[in-house]
DNA sequence: TTGTCTATTCTTGTATACAAGACTGGTGTT
DNA sequence: AACACCAGTCTTGTATACAAGAATAGACAA
């Protein structure tokens, strides 16, 4: 069941054609066009015309038709039978659907690591904290949510629970899409970090309860301040 | 980010052909490929053969290879790189991982569900348990599993959250697999049948928490029967 | 007998060709 | 002026053709 690794979502590609084994151009194709969708480049409600994207991508309508099927099941596209594929909407009350299933998804990986892990791993989340709150301190936005996003699949990695971690994945793409159309608040910024702290004390202490109380609650805490950066935007 | 009503997993397609409007073969195919699967005629580590299913569906090999990424996408089969397609295998353990998931992603859904039901919602959720009464009593095992999922389905209907649903629907082909490899042991068909009754006395006076709790337990519960019907088989 | 190598066959990966369904602009009518 | 209608164009859906990588079987040597 979980021997996906070729398979799943950005396994490797992410735009770069150089040391690529040939044979693989529908996997080469998703990765690109998903992050061009992640990064913006590829705005919500746009059309996407198969003979468009084959001409950017170098490469026939099949493994281009193969990918969208892939982004649909990911959740970025919307399949409209017999009319094109468009880059799907990502609206205010979506949003609050997606963080309420996302934040329990991470609550239910925060228990499980908290029965997992190990002095060890406790030790490598820590050093994380560390350094996200030196980042904070500096005020230096692009690594902080670097490490941010690091501790975040370290936890859910120590879960250890595959089927899990596929559902992460496939939901990451669109929270991190919301993060990138909605750059961070400061006051929250600092709110965000001190519930950071208050989860690696759980974790640490191996609360799984408490922790996955305070996961639901850090992604609810965030959304008001995604939702009105997103509805003066559009 | 929610108009996946024509691409989902079996909005309607399970084999007929008959009232079908022509240009989705792909999606026709992905159908009757799903059923195959979750009935047991493509059994777990089956090769597929992109010509041989071609034949057994009567289309060409474009609207199989997009049903087969579909599919890949709703973990029904792993897609091996220059090498067959092969049914994805169900061993006992993957078994757990999805139904700790699967149990808590239904747990969401139970509490939402208690926030958002109507009454007219719980006098059906109510007629379909007593249907469900009515065919235990008679051993009519085939009609109990398809209220017993009825029941499910609209519950997670009524909590109304897209993301959820979508997230949920990926992973009921392989919950049902499961089903349908291991039929469910009489004792535990009693056992299961009691905690149907006492989660809808919970969602009737919507207590989301007890209900979550209680429904993450009816799957945690069933999980050992199914897996050793799965030790004995494989 | 066993192991390895190679040639053949099979299967998948990609490109292209053709058909059918949507969109667009213009024309005519009311 | 507004609306319906129709042809031409565009876009997607499907089939087929061709190329390249993998499996297989047989020959040969150790």
């Amino acid at each position: 069941m979980d021997k996906t690794a070729e398979n799943g979502p950005w396994a490797d590609e992410s735009g770069d054609t150089s040391g690529r084994k040939k044979g693989q151009l529908h996997a080469e194709a998703a990765g690109k066009l998903r992050s061009m969708i992640l990064s913006g480049e590829l705005p919500p409600g746009e059309r996407l015309r198969e003979m468009q994207l084959c001409e950017q991508l170098g490469v026939s309508r099949t493994p281009v038709r193969e990918a969208l099927r892939t982004l649909a099941a990911e959740g970025l596209v919307d399949l409209l039978p017999n009319r094109s594929v468009v880059v799907s909407e990502l609206h205010a009350p979506d949003l609050e659907h997606l963080f309420v299933v996302f934040g329990a998804i991470e609550g239910i990986a925060a228990e499980l690591a908290c029965q997992k892990i190990t002095e060890a791993e406790i030790g490598e989340i820590g050093r994380l904290l560390a350094e996200m709150i030196d980042y904070h301190a500096r005020k230096e936005r692009a690594p902080y949510m670097q490490i941010n996003q690091k501790i975040h699949q370290r936890t859910v990695e120590i879960a250890a629970n595959p089927v899990l971690y596929t559902v992460w994945q496939s939901l990451v793409p669109r929270v991190e899409r919301a993060r990138a159309l909605a750059n961070l608040d400061t006051g929250r910024w600092t709110g965000a970090l001190f519930e950071h702290t208050k989860m690696f004390t759980a974790l640490a202490s191996r609360d799984g309860q408490l922790l996955a109380q305070l996961t639901r609650e850090h992604f609810l805490n965030s959304l008001p301040f995604l939702q009105s950066r997103l509805e003066n935007d559009d």
